[in-house]
DNA sequence: CACTTGTATATACATATGTATATATTTAAT
DNA sequence: ATTAAATATATACATATGTATATACAAGTG
């Protein structure tokens, strides 16, 4: 609308910095006083109006502030504007995403089926972190190219640990999986899909997606074999 | 904001019956006079500032309105609020979709593969239609309630024409196929996807994931044969 | 302590938005 | 041609928005 400010300098690494999900504690700078609205703040705030189903698009600085109980202002202190805030945002979502990966990889050397265990955790995981992951998988589609290449990147982790994982499992049957990148790529669009879908279910609802989600990769899984 | 006004009255039904996409001829109504403004001139505006990469939530009725060249109030002859322009726009999307597999199964019973040709006809689809399917493949995550039942309804429609073409054609390779409906399912989440990645895409890229999306579907099929 | 520096708020303003009300325009039927 | 209905525009207003500028506050340093 206008020209711009510039009140962001340092708060860029400071951003950095928090975006590894341990906001809790004081950062304190060089000279100057510990924050006393953190971008932890900011962002359960955003969470909190986007729990409402509406996007990313839709929210304005003034709205996010007000959720946030800061005055308008306030906000240029920690991100330049609500496109930087939705970049961290999703960002950090992907952290919440890495965690699930990873969990699941634990529960499948235990010797429960990887397929299972994932997607039992993903749709776990939205019970209890909605927000984060709900971000995800809706803003993938819409909102500025930034934010879907921000997306993008995510899947993209998240389908090479996918692959990684496949490929390893494959060899313990010792069988070789053609199109394993593939196969990946199909599985993290399901596995998507359905956590975008479930996202808006009540709880009880959502095992049975996911139930077919399972099915849906099995039947990926054995095809991949044989093909 | 304020109360409301009602001027939508007979425009409902009127809206219905333009939404089969048959919408250059007049439409007479007992006494009075034509249109001049049509609502294909409000989708066109909204296509065509969604074309940009924006979502419908991030657009103001104003701007449509300006768009279209007419004055903002004109637009509530038409559509009570962009919600209601939103959801027609979709329902129209749905019919550019069910075009396609339907020419696909023209192409299918011509000896072609059926997959290969409904994902090729889906990429063409996307370069000359680009608007009404950007439309459908992204909505379907973000906005209101209401437009995401309105994407899933079209979704649920093409899934169902798909599960019907994919049992006929198992039947001639006399192979019993389980899981149909999962199949469907799977397909349609697949080729959904790889339709909002690419169509983001410059066009001569766009060969090179639907050439992928096709492996997946085969590898989906076989699985589903062996399973 | 005073001082400096980073930070939060207050105020202000141009601009944008949805929509109520009033007015003008166009067409079909008479 | 006159009329009546349907539709389009003009004007207006309360409210919302992003952000510039000024001011007040808190904390670490000397």
């Amino acid at each position: 609308m206008f020209e711009r400010m510039n009140p962001i300098s340092t708060s860029l690494q400071h951003h950095e910095s928090v975006s590894e999900l341990d906001a809790q504690k004081p950062i304190l700078r060089s000279p100057g006083r510990k924050a006393s609205i953190t971008q932890e703040e900011l962002f359960d705030a955003t969470l909190n109006l986007l729990r409402s189903g509406r996007s990313i698009a839709s929210l304005s600085l003034r709205e996010i502030a007000r959720e946030a109980g800061i005055a308008p202002n306030s906000f240029y202190r920690h991100f330049r504007d609500i496109d930087e805030l939705a970049i961290a945002l999703i960002g950090r979502s992907g952290q919440v995403l890495r965690q699930i990966i990873r969990q699941a990889r634990l529960e499948a050397q235990k010797g429960k089926s990887v397929v299972q265990s994932s997607v039992d955790i993903f749709v776990h995981e939205l019970d209890t972190d909605e927000g984060n992951l709900r971000l995800l998988l809706r803003e993938g589609y819409t909102g500025s190219v930034s934010y879907r290449q921000a997306v993008e990147q995510q899947l993209r982790d998240f389908e090479q640990e996918l692959q990684e994982d496949i490929v390893r499992l494959e060899k313990h049957h010792d069988n070789t999986l053609k199109y394993p990148d593939l196969v990946a790529k199909a599985i993290t669009q399901l596995v998507f899909n359905m956590g975008a879908k479930v996202v808006e279910l009540p709880p009880e609802e959502r095992q049975a997606i996911a139930d077919q989600t399972v099915i849906m990769i099995r039947i990926l899984l054995i095809g991949a074999r044989k093909v």
